[in-house]
RNA sequence: GGGCGGUUAGCUCAGCGGUAGAGCGCCUGCCUUACAAGCAGGAUGCCAUAGGUUCAAAUCCUAUACUGCCCA
């Protein structure tokens, strides 16, 4: 469209560039979604990073990932939804203001609730930002219209409407169950947020004495200081050591009370001495079976993990404070026998880093076995959803089969208070275990409904305590869409199409989306799960803040750019679900698998710079086209039909989710077909005089790059559409970014055009390579002789002689059937490709020896293939039994590899 | 203890029934007017070990070893 030809800049510059399409995307509103526009939605909604956090290499290849899918489906025409957001992130918020307050010299309750909370806002407000602003310079292609953050009204009001109709369902109740406390953050936390952590502890054998002094028992325990709360010691009933003391009973050291000996399955005969202390209070499997016995439940601790007046002497004590001090006056009594090492698990908080203890709380639960029974149904019933890998089907399909119930309340401020109110009136104005309550979504409903049912001088209290992030989080997939409105993205984008993330949140988040959404919305929230691996640092382990080995995404980004990062990881995933190695120098923020991508770029951005440096007189469409089919020429086609090739792969791998395999055949394409074949190939025309062949040499140039941008730009956005815009003339209106991806024309593409040359490029390798071991100057032109007695053969050298002559810096070129009289001469190297024998004569020295060397180095080589081949053949079982097709390939590279070796004994007896 | 991965060139990893590949690194020669962040050529592997299935195994099966992760 324009005759003037537009010129790069000599090198690529990632940080402007970046910066330039990422505020145009935003600017322009690419990536908003319309939901009354046509095409098959395509909906992703983000897995909400903590609204505090930053950017960590986590973040930055899974954003990758969901953006190569995201882009490609836009540009494939589908209604593209990628919703971004980010959640509240209860304890790890809570617990830095509660760090910060700390230092202040003051606490959470000398603050009081409201001005806590005004204060987490403020920090929100501050560096909540951080994390989407990094987001941004990942290029991702989110619709940021549609930001959705978890304790926003409108998805708070989701969580009121799910915990309002969940407790009238009866799925939510408020009970006195075992759960897990973390006395650092003084609440109670889920199962999924305990990581049993291996530790070198002791056992410690104790002597209980029976009542009847007629002897005693011996126990066994890693946690001396429960004692004091032990209300039974159980053996199993099978167990005929201890037949006869079934019903007797104890006294316990130091508190003196009278405990019985219980029989119980749970007791493991084989272990220890085979009697165990019964801490119904503090042990989840002595809360079981102190329920099954009756036995009464004395919690010795405090909230803070000291103990309490239940403790006798050692009230007020620490935990690990009372540990010594019970050991050391057991051990006083007499009581204590030994002292084993002893190397066991210890549960451990994941926020607050110390061991959790469990103990036996009021909170509240959600009834898990209906909602994981929904769920199971689906997966079992319709395969919904599909994981990719298939592999992790089997981890969330366990999971869901052995789930507990699930303790949401969370003893904090920051995240959705509990929408219960306390009648306190009814329980002296405080609130206990037993006070009544109503669950409501507001407090005026609270309030008449606590009227109906005690009268107006009623008294509330709304909950002091706030749900489990993850509760908001289970709902992401459709409060986010305005859910429980039936708004037009619900509609449209509901339920999504991909859910792409790592699989350590299977259990968090996914299985209670899935257990969220089979609910309240009757569907699976997405159809696929593709399951990613982490990323390791360059030692293998796995990056995490708690080792501090994480990698700044940003610094590899300012050095190398956004794009070849993108690259980088995603290139490295082929083979799906596995872990990635970040390869890094920590002292230089070097990396040589990023640079190896960043010098990608360089090279994308130099063929470029080429094919527009030598558009001298064409013009630029503004849809580039392929020149009349008549008009092309050999190597035209060669190329179009590796693009199309190239373009059926990459469709192909990435509609399987085969992202890495995708990323590395757009690379062997470009760098190698593209930049150190076709380009190489039609420099001459492009100097030539021919105008026509010249013409169709641009005009190919042009559309295969054209194409090419287009099948790279999921993978690297940015450069792509620099280039793009460069290319096509295209102004502030189009963007290759919504650019149509390319089809696939099956006509074009000729898998014996593409043997045919790579006879030629042999042909032209080994000229080379003999050119290099004959030590000719690069820039010496020589003379060649090719031979070859077959019609196919000679034809295609024929074809393709000024491409062999061009690349491998051939004068004269003769391509012949038979054997002359100037190729018996022993005064020229030779070499051999197919049945091809190529000669190069040499005026003067011909360093026979090492001719000699090279022709028997290569003759071996050649026999042994020989010889492995005739032994396959002359295999009746391989002949008869293998398919007809692989017996043929063999019979002709046989017969190949025969006409080889006869070339090279011939020349070898000329010698 | 149960489950799931991994083990292929010096390094990072592809390949997953037809006889081994890439990038980086290494060696040699080149500033050939797109690119030295580059070009051309080259070397390098008992595909962890042992059995088995098969005409044929890096590839499938069974053990073993080492290694990592998840769950108790």
């Amino acid at each position: 469209m324009t005759a003037t030809i537009p010129n790069l800049p000599s090198q690529y510059d990632p940080v402007t560039t970046e910066a330039k399409w990422q505020q145009y995307w935003e600017a322009h509103q690419v990536f908003k979604a319309d939901p009354s526009r046509p095409g098959e939605p395509y909906c992703v909604v983000i897995p909400p990073p903590n609204v505090t956090g930053s950017l960590h290499m986590g973040h930055a290849f899974e954003s990758a990932l969901i953006d190569v899918l995201v882009r490609y489906h836009r540009m494939i025409g589908r209604n593209t939804l990628w919703l971004p957001g980010t959640d509240h992130a209860s304890i790890a918020v809570h617990t830095m203001l509660e760090k910060q307050l700390k230092t202040e010299g003051k606490t959470r309750e000398d603050l009081g609730r409201e001005q806590f909370l005004l204060r987490a806002q403020e920090w929100k407000a501050n560096s909540g930002g951080t994390i989407v602003n990094q987001l941004r310079r990942l290029g991702v292609s989110v619709d940021w219209s549609r930001e959705r953050f978890t304790l926003d009204e409108g998805l708070s009001k989701a969580v009121l409407l799910a915990f309002n109709q969940l407790y009238e369902e009866g799925l939510i109740y408020r009970g006195k169950y075992m759960v897990n406390w973390c006395p650092a953050t003084q609440s109670a936390v889920s199962d999924l947020e305990v990581d049993n952590q291996e530790v070198n502890g002791h056992l410690w054998h104790f002597r209980y004495p029976l009542t009847d002094g007629s002897g005693y028992v011996e126990v066994a325990t890693t946690r001396p200081e429960t004692m004091l709360g032990d209300t039974a010691v159980a053996v199993n009933p099978n167990d005929d050591r201890y037949k006869t003391l079934i019903g007797k009973t104890l006294t316990l050291p130091i508190m003196n009370r009278e405990i019985p000996i219980i029989a119980d399955e749970y007791v493991d005969a084989s272990f220890g001495t085979g009697c165990v202390k019964v801490t119904p209070a503090h042990d989840p499997n002595d809360f079981e079976m102190g329920k099954r016995h009756n036995l009464p439940m004395i919690t010795i601790m405090n909230k803070n993990g000291t103990l309490n007046e239940n403790a006798g002497e050692f009230q007020g004590q620490d935990r690990f404070v009372a540990r010594k001090n019970v050991v050391a006056k057991l051990e006083a009594l007499g009581c204590l026998v030994r002292v084993e090492d002893y190397k066991h698990t210890v549960p451990y908080s994941d926020r607050g880093k110390v061991p959790v203890e469990p103990l036996l709380s009021t909170q509240w639960f959600v009834k898990i076995e209906p909602l994981a029974t929904r769920a199971l149904d689906f997966l079992d019933q319709q395969q919904s959803p599909l994981f990719v890998p298939e592999r992790w089907t089997k981890v969330y399909r366990d999971w869901l089969v052995s789930l507990r119930d699930w303790c949401i309340s969370r003893q904090l401020w920051w995240g959705h208070q509990i929408p219960a109110w306390y009648a306190v009136d009814q329980t002296g104005g405080e609130i206990t275990d037993d006070t009544p309550f109503v669950v409501a979504q507001n407090e005026a409903e609270a309030r008449e409904k606590a009227i109906a049912q005690f009268g107006e001088a009623v008294q509330l209290q709304q909950d002091p305590d706030v749900l489990d992030t993850w509760f908001s989080s289970g709902l992401w997939p459709f409060s986010t869409m305005g859910w429980p409105e039936q708004t037009a993205d619900l509609e449209r984008y509901y339920p999504t199409t991909t859910l792409v993330t790592g699989f350590d949140i299977i259990f968090f988040w996914v299985a209670r989306m899935t257990m969220m959404a089979g609910h309240f919305t009757g569907k699976m929230p997405f159809q696929t799960v593709y399951i990613h691996g982490l990323v390791r640092d360059e030692n293998n382990k796995k990056m995490s803040k708690t080792s501090n080995n994480g990698i700044d995404p940003l610094l590899l980004i300012n050095k190398y750019g956004t794009d070849a990062l993108r690259y980088t990881l995603v290139k490295e995933v082929a083979g799906a679900g596995q872990d990635i190695r970040m390869e890094y120098n920590r002292k230089t923020d070097e990396s040589a698998t990023v640079e190896a991508s960043r010098n990608f770029t360089n090279k994308l951005w130099n063929a470029s710079r080429f094919v527009l440096m030598n558009l001298a007189g064409a013009t630029l469409a503004a849809e580039p086209t392929l020149p009349p089919v008549e008009q092309l020429e050999f190597a035209d086609r060669w190329i179009i039909s590796r693009f199309y090739q190239v373009t059926q792969q990459t469709r192909h791998q990435i509609e399987h989710f085969g992202l890495g395999e995708a990323a590395k055949g757009l690379y062997e394409f470009i760098w190698g077909d593209f930049c150190d074949w076709y380009i190489e190939l039609v420099k001459s025309r492009l100097q030539g005089s021919d105008s026509q062949s010249k013409q169709v040499a641009q005009q190919t140039l042009v559309f295969v790059l054209e194409g090419t941008l287009k099948l790279l730009h999921p993978f690297m956005p940015h450069i792509t559409e620099e280039i793009w815009h460069t290319i096509t003339q295209a102004g502030d209106d189009r963007c290759l970014a919504v650019a149509a991806y390319p089809e696939v024309n099956s006509s074009l593409i000729d898998p014996d055009l593409e043997h045919q040359f790579n006879l030629l490029f042999e042909t032209i390798r080994t000229i080379r390579n003999l050119r290099a071991e004959a030590e000719i100057k690069p820039g010496v032109k020589i003379q060649a002789i090719l031979q070859s007695e077959s019609d196919r053969e000679r034809q295609i050298l024929n074809a393709g002689q000024t491409y062999i002559c061009d690349l491998a810096k051939v004068e004269t070129l003769t391509i012949s059937a038979e054997t002359s009289e100037t190729t018996e001469s022993s005064q020229m190297v030779a070499g051999v490709v197919g049945t091809v024998q190529v000669l190069i004569p040499l005026a003067g020295v011909v360093d026979l020896e090492a001719l000699r060397t090279k022709l028997e180095r290569d003759l071996k080589k050649i026999e042994a293939e020989v010889t492995s081949l005739s032994a396959r053949l002359n295999n009746p079982n391989f002949v008869n039994k293998a398919p007809a097709d692989v017996v043929q390939t063999a019979q002709a590279t046989l017969a190949e590899a025969k006409k080889q070796a006869e070339i090279l004994e011939a020349r070898l007896a000329k010698l």
